[in-house]
DNA sequence: ATGAAAGCGCTAACAA
DNA sequence: TTGTTAGCGCTTTCAT
């Protein structure tokens, strides 16, 4: 196994070299500020010595991480489970990569993400899925920690990548109205943990107000439909809810997230009921499909790329470059084999 | 957005308290090593004062920095797009956060995963893929920070998670020969970024020593089996390798990993070529069935499980537990609908 | 061209 | 109980 030898560090070389920290330290990196022989001299020793300098001090000397932090709105293992959220993670690390950076994933620390913020060690954060309003907001203030939002929602103080939630919504709800589904099951996402108080702002309120748009369009009172609130973003979870959706009477399944979908379908098939000729569903997100289950038809989002905008975002952000705000992403309806008429 | 304001230290606690630095500390890290008087009145200014104590600082102080680090193979977007891989990502990060760590993805540097792990700020490395000898070995000898390889190789200086590559791919290449089939196509994986020379202990050299075996026990001779070496660990190099697989006149096809194979099956169900009456075909890591294809039968390996242990492993490292060796974890071939005999 | 020394913000051994 | 002070390893200003 290793050996923890002590590590060799500058004031060695220089002390070795016969030169000043000063000195190693510009060997290293700023060659043009010594002369030519101390440089050879020192780099020469360093190699004897088997120097590696401590990225650690270095990056605490200069104030800086080389790395960017990635804030799970749920557990690890739960957000990792979902294709999304790997997407989207995706799209950040590969321009963290371009820019040598690492990407940190950050997850809840015993359920706060507050104390998790605490913790971090970042130049930057990226949040998915949940406003910052509140303790986390104010704390990266505090922390002089610039701070990017994925699937957050209006903040006069932070940039957030989103599509048009109202609008895709609307689209997909319109989808199954137009079908002529008129009984529906709606499952949101969880409650995001950092908004305490309602807010309209966050992304289920929005896409909410979407849905309730399009109904009241086709003049479908709310009461037609049954709101199942409380299913995780989880493919289990999903599966957990598809008894009382089946057992609901509803024509049609309005998901917020495939995820949950994939799992819901899971447990209809499974239980005799056929997708679409029994029940329909359409889904948020556009994943691959899942466990064998058939092509969901679905709100597209571009998950990759908003990872991607979100990063570079970022970087413009550490760069100091300004940015005015983060441009609304397209999305679309994507057509998978999951939707028809109700049956009677 | 936000604005920079200066970061409020220890210091200004300190005096504005009328106490020292120490006592400050204390008060926060060491409540029982302060008067309650004097503690009191600390947390009280730092509160009045929005004080965050900086973890950057305190990390460098204490010589850690709560945060493994899970170094790439290959480019993140290619890794993180292997459902594989980010299985076994999420294993180890849950065990990261029991642990109250985060879990750093770290990519190569310019193609250089040495340059990676010296700009890596982490107290743990796990590897994933490749065998760790030479120039990673002793660099991360000389930065004394412990490394654990999940899908290594032998080596002294290094635990490995792994399951018991040569016989299971030894029964992976069984299963087909038993079924009858001669003319095979074996996809490997590409060749280990960090070994320089031949080695005979990295995974693909043991997977095909098992190959070899089993070759050898059917009475087949190595020139009935066409190698592609070549082939990315990816669906698209998958896609890409079919077309001359389809042509090789090769009944089956043997694949060191899933996400390669479901993209032959994308390519050759594309090209009218019926899996399994046309081609057999043969995975390993069992990942979900992949853009619509069936189920791959395949190798089974406990990816999660994998990153559980190995995470584990190194917190029993990073805490002084003495660790002997890292477990074989099982596996198992898994049927699905991708096998039958040939068809002549 | 080179070096002394003062940071960076926090911890902790040691002294009082 | 509390404070002084010397680190942690590197960077960088400012003399020389």
């Amino acid at each position: 196994m290793q050996m923890n030898r002590k590590r060799i560090t500058i004031a060695d070389i220089a002390r070795e070299a016969g030169y000043s920290k000063t000195a190693v330290s510009f060997a290293f990196n700023a060659p043009e500020r010594i002369g030519a022989a101390a440089r050879e001299k020192i780099l020469e020793t360093a190699r004897a010595l088997n120097y590696i300098p401590d990225q650690r001090a270095r990056n605490f000397s200069l104030g800086r991480q080389l790395t960017l932090g990635f804030l799970l709105p749920q557990d690890l293992d739960i957000c990792l489970a979902n294709p999304y959220i790997v997407e989207v993670m995706r799209g950040l690390g590969k321009i963290c990569q371009d820019h040598g950076y690492m990407l940190s994933i950050i997850p809840p620390i015993n359920d706060s993400i507050y104390e998790a913020v605490k913790k971090a060690t970042v130049d930057g954060l990226v949040t998915m899925g949940y406003l910052v309003s509140g303790g986390v907001g104010s704390l990266v203030d505090l922390m002089a920690t610039p701070l990017v939002m994925i699937d957050g929602g209006k903040d006069e103080n932070f940039l957030s990548v989103n599509i048009d939630e109202e609008k895709a919504s609307f689209m997909q709800m319109e989808r199954v109205l137009s079908l002529g589904h008129r009984r529906l099951a709606v499952v949101t996402l969880p409650a995001p943990t950092l908004t305490p108080k309602a807010d309209d702002r966050g992304i289920v309120s929005r896409r909410l107000s979407g849905y309730r748009a399009a109904l009241g369009k086709y003049d479908v009172p709310l009461s037609s439909v049954r709101f199942f609130n409380n299913t995780e973003t989880t493919f289990d979870d999903g599966y957990r809810a598809g008894c009382e959706i089946m057992e609901s009477g509803a024509t049609c399944v309005v998901t917020m997230s495939d995820i949950q979908a994939y799992g819901i379908m899971h447990y209809l098939r499974e239980h005799g009921v056929r997708v679409p000729q029994d029940i329909s569903i359409i889904g948020f997100d556009n994943i691959c499909p899942y466990r064998g289950e058939k092509k969901l038809t679905t709100v597209n989002q571009p998950a990759y790329e908003k990872g991607r905008i979100a990063a570079l975002t970022m970087f413009d952000l550490l760069e100091g470059r300004t940015v005015e705000s983060a441009p609304l992403v397209p999305f679309s309806i994507v057509e998978g084999e999951t939707l028809c008429p109700p049956a009677n």
